[in-house]
DNA sequence: GAATCTTACGCAAACGTTTGCGTGTGGAAA
DNA sequence: TTTCCACACGCAAACGTTTGCGTAAGATTC
């Protein structure tokens, strides 16, 4: 196998000197025409491409933009992806996918290689253990070596830094409002523990949209899953038996899951039980009945989190103390599952 | 904010050798223990972290692999990335992943930026359109380059280089002969345009067991979808009034879709018409009723590819001419659509 | 023919590491 | 007092770039 070819291969086989090749290759007027083209033919012969971790140790950048997700097989935040991939791609930027699987552990170690030397900032999503421990040195520590970083979805409040979410709340609240305005008034959600950020405040827009019909709080109509594997199961036994028109679920399988324990208990949706979900998804798009969700525009949070990112690694440091939450509004998709 | 600590301000913090730092970090004993202990306190303090991109430009090396797939949004493919994470966070390598969105110019400007110092090797199924358009001169410079590729899924035959694929037209007989040891007779296929060579191999594998059969090839049971955006109303013209008892559909998307379709056009699944799709996905597992399907196992395959690519990175050269082709077992997952 | 100006190129430093080898200091042995 | 040996450390080169500045050779001017 042939080794890359560098500016000092080239220098030698030309026979004149390493700034004279690189000087040529970039058209500077200092070089012959003469040499110049030599050069650039003997380059393109030799398919010479020019060492990038050399360029990033000399101008002390990479241009290169690491996004580190809880899962990378979810599709949310791999549209999400393609939103940063789109607006990085523009700007001149490399983007480096990392996945902590939800582990702390890995998102540490992923976190850390990426910023001793791979990555120039960061957009994140922080990992189920990571909320847990609310352990966040590692993100401190990386904003403190001064390289931004947008966190966004999973946010941590006890973080300064640019955010982009969804108003969780708001979402569910407007999801749990369209189940009142179609009628109705006994409706339970799905929910996860509460030491996920989103899960606790998709909880608080559902109790806010029962406040404002003044139809009280039961706790019977909550469920709150911790072990999303055994879901069916658990999901299974809260519907049993329970008398409801409506479920409103923080995410799409806990609606799949509930529409079709539904229908093994002998209801059927929409008819008997509306469903919304939240996240669009493919899942929700497909499913028969196709489900009415509130859809987080995850391509969008990733244009403007990466749009955040490279503001703050473009400006000159300066202003840059000035930290923006961006708030990506939801929309109601609606589908048949709540059509009555 | 802060700069980043290297050896060189630890260094003259300590009024010692750069050297003398790097040497006593790495606790050699040519340094005396008195020194060490300081540097390492020191080094801690000011959370040093040995910069990346400067050991990769000195070892030559970047252990990390890059990673390049048609569409991150794709569950497959993600569950693939999976795989080759796992092997490579053990073996101490990095993974890198970058979108061709099916594009053959961002395959190619992928490839050359990866190439281009930040990979070692590459692990690649290739774009949609670089299988039309037959050019596949990147690859080709990348491995003259001395990068070792590893291609998978969607392969290229022309190109010799280790290899993981299924083994498509066996997975797609099993898939048809399923249907006939069921009872079907008359099975429609709906596959992709034959420049896609999994398609293509499907289709051949679904021919092999009517044949087998003796069960005549028509050309009416065959439906290549081009344009994917728009399957649902090609499936549902190719469905109408057809008299068939199966479909087997090699994606999940098409398989969920004629579901769809066929229950709109009054027929059942899987009493009037089983149905089998290929890929294993969150979408054959939640439908209703849930897909039977073959399961191409994509973790095993970035496993294999990712063992492939470190072997070949870290065997020095040698015998490095001996290329590898790896067949990952379909296996058939039984559901719900093929229950007579 | 001398002075000056161009032209065309090379030198060297810098980015942050690692590491083989050279060297100054001190103490111990003779 | 001299000689020798550890010990503890520094020097410098190398990885592949970029770029400001210095400088030779040739061309131009008077």
């Amino acid at each position: 196998m042939k080794q890359k070819v560098t500016l000092k291969q080239i220098a030698k086989e030309l026979d004149v000197s390493i700034s004279t090749v690189s000087k040529a290759l970039k058209d500077s007027t200092e070089i012959s025409l003469d040499t110049r083209q030599k050069v650039k033919a003997f380059a393109k012969l030799y398919n010479y491409k020019p060492n990038n971790i050399a360029l990033s140790l000399k101008n002390r950048k990479t241009k290169t933009i690491g996004v580190i997700i809880p899962e990378i097989v979810h599709h949310f935040f791999t549209t999400v992806i393609g939103g940063v991939e789109k607006v990085a791609n523009e700007k001149g930027y490399n983007v480096i996918i990392c996945s902590s699987n939800n582990s702390f552990d890995k998102e540490v170690i992923n976190m850390e290689m990426l910023a001793s030397g791979s990555a120039d900032g960061f957009i994140l999503s922080v990992a189920k253990e990571t909320q847990l421990k609310k352990d966040y040195h590692h993100i401190q520590e990386t904003m403190s070596q001064g390289m931004p970083v947008v966190l966004f979805d999973r946010i941590i409040d006890e973080i300064v830094c640019d955010k982009v979410i969804i108003d969780d709340a708001k979402g569910a609240q407007m999801a749990t409002n369209h189940l009142l305005s179609i009628g109705c008034r006994n409706i339970v959600i799905i929910t996860t523990v509460d030491y996920i950020s989103v899960g606790k405040l998709r909880t608080n827009g559902y109790l806010r949209a029962l406040r404002a019909y003044d139809i009280p709080e039961r706790e019977e109509f909550i469920l709150k899953i911790e072990d999303v594997g055994n879901c069916e199961a658990e999901i299974s036994e809260f519907l049993l038996n329970k008398d409801i028109d409506a479920v409103f679920a923080v995410n799409e399988l806990f609606a799949v899951t509930a529409t079709k324990v539904l229908s093994e208990q002998g209801k059927t949706v929409p008819n008997d039980v509306a469903i919304i979900g939240f996240t669009d998804g493919i899942l929700s798009k497909h499913f028969i009945p196709s489900l009415t969700t509130i859809s987080q525009h995850g391509e969008d949070m990733g244009i403007r989190a990466a749009k955040l990112l490279i503001d703050k690694l473009e400006c000159d440091d300066a202003g840059a103390e000035e930290y923006r939450t961006v708030i990506i509004d939801t929309s109601l998709v609606e589908r048949k599952s709540t059509k009555k």
